[in-house]
DNA sequence: ATCATAAATGCAACAAACTTGCAAACAATT
DNA sequence: AATTGTTTGCAAGTTTGTTGCATTTATGAT
C-alpha cells in the first residue's frame, strides 16, 4: 500500500511532542509496517530496541492518533490496530479475518462513492467511515473446513 | 428503521433453543429497540422483567448470534451492540458517535454499490460488510465546542 | 400429568485489553 | 549546566467479556 515512507524523527518534531527513544521506535514500527499493527505487535517489535512499558505503547498511540500521525481501525472485542496517516498511506478501506483477526488493507477504490451521498445534510458530523469487511481469509478458510462457529472464534 | 414487529415466541421456536423466560426477555427488547443494544444495555431491560445474570445475557446474545437471529455491530474497545436481524431490519450502516459511543441507523441506500465491486474475485471471503461512519452526534456537537480530545472519550 | 434428560442458568473466578495515579527519569529550552 | 515541563515505568484498577461447574428448568416421552 505504501510506495514512500516519512520520516520519524521529523514527523515527530513537526507535532511538538518530545523526541524520545520510545517514540522512535513506535514510529519506525509503524512506518515500516505493511499491514496494521496492534499494540501487542508494536511492543513486541519495539523492546527489541528499546526500554519501553506496555501502558507507554498506549499512551504513545493515543498521542500519535490524537495528532493525526496514525489511524486507529478499531477492530471489535477491544483490539484495535494502528497504521500510518500520512500522505503515503491515504484513507483506504480493511479486510477483517473473522476466524484470525488478521488485518489487510484494500485499495481505496470506492470510498469516494460512499463520500458522495454523505454529502447530504445531517444534523450529525461524520469524520471517518469505517469499511470493515469481514469474513475468512485465504488460509482460514484452508485451515477450517465446515467447522467453525462464529460465536467460538473471538 | 423497522416497521413490522417478530414475534418473539416464534422465532426462538423456530430457532430450536428453549423458549426460556430469560431468552423471551432479551429477544423482546431487542425487538422493540429503536436503535442497537450493548449487553449492559439488554441487562438493565431484562433485569426489570426477569431474574436474570450478566452472563446468561451474553450467552444468549451469543446464541442467538449464532443462529443468525440478531446481528453483532462491532462498536470498537470491546463495546458491541446488538441488533435484530430479522426481515423488518435489513442490513444497513450505522452511524457511531466518536464522543458518546451512541450508534444510530442509516438507510440501506448504498450498500448495493458496495456489493458490487466486491463480486471481483478475491482469495478471501467476504460474509459481511461492516460500513461505520463515525464522528460527532447532533448532542455531543452542542456539548463539547472545541475542548474534545479524541483520547479521552473511550 | 409426571418423569427423565438434555439444555439453560447462576455464581465465582478468570482473562484480555486498556486506563489511571503517582513518583522517577528524561528532553528541550535557557 | 540548570530548570521546567513532559514522558516514562510501575502497580493497581476498570471494563467487557469468558469459563467451569453445580443447580435449576424446559421439553419430549411415557
Amino acid at each position: 500500500m505504501k510506495e514512500e515512507y516519512c520520516d520519524a524523527s521529523e514527523t515527530i518534531k513537526q507535532s511538538g511532542l518530545a523526541r524520545t527513544p520510545q517514540r522512535m521506535a513506535v514510529l519506525e514500527a509503524l512506518i515500516l509496517a505493511i499491514h496494521p499493527l496492534s499494540a501487542a505487535d508494536i511492543l513486541a517489535l519495539t523492546a527489541e530496541k528499546t526500554k519501553i512499558n506496555r501502558v507507554t505503547v498506549y499512551r504513545i498511540l493515543a498521542s500519535f492518533r490524537d495528532r493525526g500521525i496514525i489511524r486507529e481501525i478499531e477492530t471489535g472485542h477491544a483490539n484495535s490496530s494502528y497504521e500510518m496517516a500520512c500522505a503515503h498511506n491515504p484513507v483506504h478501506p480493511h479486510f477483517r479475518c473473522r476466524d484470525c483477526g488478521r488485518i489487510i488493507c484494500l485499495p481505496p477504490l470506492t470510498l469516494s462513492q460512499a463520500w458522495d451521498w454523505l454529502a447530504q445534510p445531517a444534523d450529525f458530523t461524520v469524520e471517518r467511515i469505517d469499511v470493515q469487511l469481514i469474513g475468512l481469509c485465504a488460509e482460514c478458510i484452508k485451515k477450517d473446513n465446515g467447522n467453525t462457529v462464529a460465536s467460538d472464534n473471538f
